[in-house]
DNA sequence: GCACGTCCATAACCATTGGTTATAGCAACA
DNA sequence: TGTTGCTATAACCAATGGTTATGGACGTGC
């Protein structure tokens, strides 16, 4: 009869040890509710039959007991994100399949090109297209949930991806018909500061930030909402809830009635890459990123065929 | 964004991979029902997108993917369990705490006696005494809810604990008052064997068998009911449930008014023991060890002062 | 010294989860 | 071909893990 633990309760208490907060911990790094954090760590407590933390006042500080659990907590979760690797790479070969991890429509030509190469380089493999959250800011790769991605730079910056790039685009944005901004031809960004956005979701780090323009404002961005995928966030600006910024190509593939895209200046452009686990040695990752490369335009025009509609 | 697991979860996937059955793995190694355990590995399979068994008919086999997790599953398992014993060890050492396990009292003059020398030979530490339910073969060892336990034999036969024996008594059988066998003065095993018996959890492996007398049987015992505790058990023999086997001095210790004790012939005496953790080289494992035996008469008399009231 | 702000803990609520029993479907065996 | 055994699903229900609201304690600033 074993008490077994949760790696999620893990990572709570990594969290809450590392932070020296259950605040800053439940929101910066869990995102779950502080209540909620506060519950789940008692309750490990009281199965471990200890305190882990040692609560006086405003300070937290780790017992005895919390810090002989901390080095095993961080790595029992290190040690299931091996096992998750292992296994999807495992499926991944029994199966002969590339899972290529995607946020945002591939379109440009390349999901058909890829394949046939593909198919040449490596008969009888197959590629599978898995869309991933944007709440997921390594597209999948990190959980092993895909073996390579097609994404939007900025990845995070740890070193743990590799990465290159297939596609520069200028930056559009996104507003709803009717929108002051939908009678310009072009934007400066510095008009769309005031503007409220739909984000993508806070666990999305550098790569939210870079769809605010958080490195070009004065201040922080408004943000009316979030969503975790294209769909969402077209939905929430055609309703007017927001507006959203897009690279330029897919301004033209996600082309819709009841929204208007204009070009932006003062952005930097945006970059798709082809991005891996640094370290990933197995073959077919080399072949798929050399295919992808192959078969892109990386500097492609600066503005697509997609034009403002009447 | 992170896909966690319940360590308890990876114990039902190596379960089922160990025993290659669902219905083996659910019965007689987790102890839940079948359709919870399919249920859970299916849960399973779904957030890890792969399937870990190939089902063919009635054989069950590892899939590529399932043979990649295995080794990890049985790692963490493993993991988590030396976490839980340095857990508890650092929270016993900050807090100068022996935790003494046992299921049954302890009685016989010991936690007086064992207190004071402990006080003696380790000033400041104190005992912690810790009921813990027979449903537990290890008397909360293994997963280090306590330092050391005082408990009868026999304990699981892997190595994994050791222990001196503090006390031999003869078996003893408790009967409902007005059962048939209230009125003999000694009963003979072979008289039991037919009687239904109130046993310890299945999960108690060897201590079950031996206080149903299993090695002197002819044939298997008859299962009335299960208790976790001396007193679940004590409860159903007086409503005439069943019977129970139980150490001579614990007939004394555990005496109702509803309930008649008798000496039982044809059964090995039962031994109560120190049982620490084999490899455990705190020093005041060694201490309550000596100091257990020291106090005890592993030599009790045959019968203790307990006679059958009229 | 008091008011305010911040942090952690608990209450109430609710959707989801993990167990049960009943039973369906399928395959192996006699 | 019928029976048996194993896994999967349905229906049910208690427990869990999240939310918001809020209370209590403590630190800070005036």
């Amino acid at each position: 009869m074993v008490m077994d633990v949760h790696v999620r309760d893990l990572r709570y208490f990594v969290a809450v040890a590392e932070e020296q907060s259950f605040t800053r911990a439940a929101s910066q790094r869990l995102f779950i509710s502080q209540p909620a954090l506060s519950k789940q760590i008692r309750q490990l407590e009281r199965s471990l039959r200890t305190t882990l933390f040692e609560r006086k006042g405003r300070t937290l500080r780790l017992t005895p007991a919390g810090e002989a659990l901390l080095p095993h907590a961080r790595r029992l979760a290190q040690d299931w994100e091996a096992a998750l690797l292992a296994v999807s790479e495992a499926s991944a070969q029994a199966g002969a399949m590339v899972r290529v991890g995607f946020q945002t429509r591939i379109g440009r030509g390349l999901v058909p090109a890829v394949t046939a190469r593909m198919h040449q380089r490596l008969p009888g493999w197959k590629l599978v297209f898995r869309q991933v959250s944007w709440a997921d800011p390594t597209v999948g790769l990190a959980q092993g949930e895909v073996d390579v991605a097609i994404a939007w730079l900025p990845m995070p910056d740890t070193g743990a991806l590799s990465w290159r790039v297939v596609a520069r685009e200028e930056i559009w944005v996104a507003v709803a018909r009717g929108h002051d901004l939908a009678g310009l031809p072009m934007v400066p960004f510095a008009d769309l500061v005031d503007e409220p956005f739909i984000a993508l979701p806070r666990t999305a780090g550098a790569q939210r930030d870079f769809w605010l323009g958080t490195a070009a404002r004065p201040f922080p961005a408004v943000i009316a909402g979030e969503a975790e995928t294209a769909e969402e966030s077209f939905e929430a600006v055609a309703a007017g809830l927001g507006i959203t910024l897009l690279s330029a190509g897919n301004a033209d593939i996600y082309h819709r009635d009841d929204i208007v895209c204009r070009p932006v200046s003062g952005l930097p452009p945006s970059e798709l890459a082809v991005v891996w686990r640094t370290g990933d040695n197995r073959q077919f990752i080399d072949v798929f990123a050399d295919v992808c490369c192959a078969c892109s335009h990386p500097m492609a025009p600066a503005s697509p065929a997609s034009e403002p509609k009447a």
